[in-house]
DNA sequence: GGACCTATCT
DNA sequence: TAGATAGGTC
């Protein structure tokens, strides 16, 4: 006999909104399951055959026929484990269905952990024959590690929501929470897969990640990708933006840009809006020319900042990735708290540098020294400037010209790490 | 019928 | 807003 990698089971009821919402659950628990609306369609599929399934589900008033008649046929004739469910949970009637032969009884609404432990009446029915040990064997560590798997990602880790949706009456399936680890994990899978590249399947299967499921992956990608096309902006910030630039007089540009990150045109030394497929930048150890890298976002790999863009600036409203930087060894996405201190461009209310000093941002061609509130010295402390970085005066003239207040807005600013005596 | 994508809902 | 869901296409 072929031994069968999972639990087989047949589901009939007359509602079909519960018959898929328990194909579902049975894809979510690894076991394979048909369903059928009517007890005849049921028992054309059991005729002639007995190995087809290794447990019925049956509701016990079905409408085209007797489900106690199917009972007493499926468990005597064909011995299959029997579990009768129904909205009615008399003691008589819950009886009559024990008397008549099921192996269990369950009184509707129905709860996942049912669905999930659907595979002990099958274990219990192989114990007591001591027989198909093979079986067994093979079934169970399926069975298992299913089972550890919703386990860990409904209780451990908190970050599915408790089981409490009711099959039978709501078919709501529970919502994921998406913690930064599991983000984390989901980036890290897109960027190996490249973003063109990475699909839903994919990703799930890289991430491996107990109990969460394709469309769970697919929702979230589609969230990523809008995000990577706006530039990582939420509408909030659009909003906020456009607002800022109406009412001040640091107009960015003319051109309002539709990104949180922004660039300067080293020639003209304008702003210019960043384009979409550069999205987060680091800065380089010192391997690149320039001082700034970006990603790009088609590929999230790191490439050499442009030479037209001398540095930009994160918008200062939180977001999913604002908080967020890549290791650039690995291009894995690091958490907040493990930002690395050669990660300059930080977010304006960046929480986790309290000690932090914002100082201006800017890049030249001499190494003079300029009249600007950060000297050259001051520069240094700032991570990923080194003794080599370039000043261009013109460029912090422009910048003081254009934006007086530009310490007071956090604009164009930058994170100084703590050394305060060095810093006036 | 599954995988994927987009639009829309909650 | 984040995540789920519906519906269309391949």
């Amino acid at each position: 006999m072929a031994l069968p990698t999972n639990i087989r089971a047949l589901v009939i009821d007359h509602d079909i909104n519960l018959l898929n919402a328990i194909e579902k659950l049975c894809y979510q628990f690894n076991y394979s399951v048909k369903t059928c609306s009517n007890v005849s369609d049921a028992f054309n599929l059991l005729l002639g055959k007995k190995d087809i399934f290794d447990l019925v589900l049956i509701e016990a008033k079905m409408p085209d026929m007797d489900s106690y008649g199917f009972l007493l046929h499926v468990t005597q004739q064909i011995n299959i484990p029997v579990i009768m469910m129904c909205a009615d949970g008399s003691t008589s009637v819950v009886m009559k269905a024990i008397e008549d032969g099921a192996c269990d009884y369950w009184i509707k609404p129905l709860t996942e952990s049912l669905i999930m432990n659907m595979w002990q009446h099958v274990a219990r029915k192989l114990w007591k024959e001591n027989k198909n040990l093979e079986l067994m064997s093979e079934k169970l560590p399926l069975i298992d590690q299913k089972i550890e798997e919703v386990i860990n990602t409904s209780v451990k880790k908190g970050s599915v929501e408790k089981n409490n949706d009711k099959l039978g009456s709501s078919t709501k399936k529970k919502r994921l929470k998406w913690s930064p680890e599991l983000k984390r994990k989901f980036v890290s899978a897109v960027v190996e897969l490249n973003i063109d590249k990475a699909t839903p399947k994919k990703i799930l299967a890289m991430m491996n990640e107990r109990g969460m499921t394709r469309d769970h992956v697919a929702s979230k990608l589609q969230k990523y990708r809008n995000k990577l096309k706006r530039g990582g902006e939420t509408k909030k910030q659009r909003k906020q933006n456009k607002t800022a630039e109406a009412t001040t007089e640091s107009k960015i540009s003319n051109e309002s840009s539709e990104f949180d990150f922004e660039a300067y045109d080293a020639s003209t030394l304008h702003v210019v809006p960043m384009p979409t497929n550069f999205t987060h930048q680091q800065i380089s150890n010192e391997s690149s020319e320039f001082d700034f890298e970006a990603y790009d976002a088609s590929t999230l790999h790191v490439v050499p900042m442009p030479t037209n863009f001398t540095h930009q600036q994160i918008s200062n409203e939180s977001s999913e990735f604002d908080f967020e930087a890549y290791d650039a060894s690995t291009l894995h996405v690091v958490p907040n708290n493990f930002m690395p201190t050669n990660f300059t461009h930080q977010p304006n209310n960046f929480p986790h540098q309290p000690n932090a000093v914002p100082v201006k941002f800017y890049q030249t061609d001499s190494e003079e020294e300029t009249s600007s509130s950060a000297s050259i010295n001051q520069q240094q402390n700032c991570n990923g400037f080194g003794t080599n970085s370039i000043i261009n005066p013109a460029f912090i003239n422009t910048l003081d010209a254009h934006f007086p207040n530009a310490q007071d807005q956090n604009v164009f600013l930058a994170w100084h790490h703590p050394s305060p005596d060095s810093f006036q």
